[in-house]
DNA sequence: TGGTTAGCAGACCC
DNA sequence: AGGGTCTGCTAACC
C-alpha cells in the first residue's frame, strides 16, 4: 500500500502558511520588508493528520538549490570528536551523519546530552535563513545542519522537543542535494502493544524544498530519516529553529 | 522519573 | 536466495 503523501495532490493557494504578519523582529533587522524580493509566492502543500500539521513547498529552483548546496559544502564546518558522538541506552556511538550548529552569538543547543555552541552565521546560511523568513513570516535564531553523505547515513526516530526551543514556533527544514524519504510516526502507534493503530506519514524531501513543522506536530509525532541503500549522493538538511533566549544575566 | 537522534535481530516482502 | 526495509528491543544514564 502506498502511504506516501502524493506530490502535488492538493496544492493550496499560493500564499504563505501563516498570514503575512509583520515580522517578529529581532533586534535591528531589516526595516521594510520587500515581499517582492523572493518574487513569486510559493505554492504550499498542507500535510495533516491527527496532531500533525506541516506545510511543504519547493522554495528554491534547481539552479539556485545547486548553488546553495555547493556553497554550503565549502562553508560549513562540521563537528568532530566528542561533539560527533551520541550516547543511547548507555552506549556511545559515532553519529551516523555529520552535524554543525550555527546561530546568533552565544546561543547554545543541547542535543542528546551534548551542549553545542552556535557558530556565527555564514553568508549562505544567512541568505537561506532570510529566504525562509520572507516566505514564512517567521524569524529564526539558530540552525542545525545535518549532512548525509549517502543513503547509509541516517537519523533515528525522535522528536524535536528540546526545552530550549520555542514550542510555538515552527521548525523550518530545508533540503538540498539527494532526495530522501522522511517518516513520521505517531507516539501512540509505537511499541508492541501500541495503544492505537495510526498510519505513518511518509514523504520525500526534494532538492530545494522547505518543510514547516508546525505546533503541535513535535508533541505527538516522531520523525526519522531511514537508511536508503540505493541512494548514493549526499544531502544537506538545515533545520531552522527559535531558541528561547534566557534574558537573565 | 521516564525517555532515549544508537545498532541489532527477526519478520516480511519482493 | 538474499538484500532492503520495517519494527521492536535495549536495560544505563541523565
Amino acid at each position: 500500500m502506498e502511504t506516501f503523501v502524493k506530490k502535488r495532490s492538493f496544492i493550496s493557494e499560493a500564499r504563505s502558511p501563516q498570514k503575512k504578519i509583520k515580522l517578529e523582529s529581532d533586534e535591528g533587522m531589516e526595516q521594510d520588508e520587500e515581499d517582492e524580493e523572493f518574487s513569486h509566492p510559493v505554492p504550499w502543500q498542507k500535510i495533516e493528520a491527527e496532531g500533525l500539521d506541516c506545510d511543504y513547498a519547493l522554495l528554491f529552483s534547481k539552479e539556485e538549490a545547486d548553488n546553495l548546496f555547493k556553497q554550503l559544502e565549502e562553508e560549513v564546518v562540521y563537528s568532530t570528536g566528542e561533539e560527533a558522538k551520541v550516547q543511547v541506552f548507555g552506549k556511545v556511538y559515532d553519529i551516523p551523519r555529520k552535524q554543525a550548529t550555527y546561530g546568533d552569538a552565544g546561543l547554545t543547543y543541547t542535543y542528546s546530552r551534548v551542549t553545542r555552541l552556535a557558530n556565527s552565521w555564514t553568508p549562505t546560511l544567512e541568505y537561506i535563513r532570510d529566504a525562509v523568513t520572507k516566505t514564512t513570516g517567521r524569524a529564526f535564531n539558530f540552525v542545525l545542519v545535518n549532512r548525509y553523505k549517502d543513503g547509509q547515513d541516517h537519523m533515528g526516530e525522535h522528536r524535536d522537543d528540546e526545552k530550549e526551543l520555542d514550542p510555538l514556533c515552527p521548525i523550518a527544514s530545508i533540503s538540498l542535494g539527494a532526495p530522501r524519504d522522511f517518516i513520521f510516526r505517531h507516539r501512540d502507534a509505537r511499541g508492541k502493544q501500541s495503544l492505537r493503530q495510526i498510519e505513518p506519514v511518509k514523504l520525500e524531501l526534494a532538492h530545494g524544498s522547505l518543510l514547516l513543522m508546525n505546533s503541535p506536530t513535535n508533541t505527538f509525532w516522531y520523525h526519522s530519516l531511514p537508511v536508503r541503500k540505493k541512494s548514493s549522493l549526499p544531502r544537506i538538511n538545515l533545520t531552522f529553529r527559535r531558541i528561547v533566549v534566557d534574558r537573565k544575566k
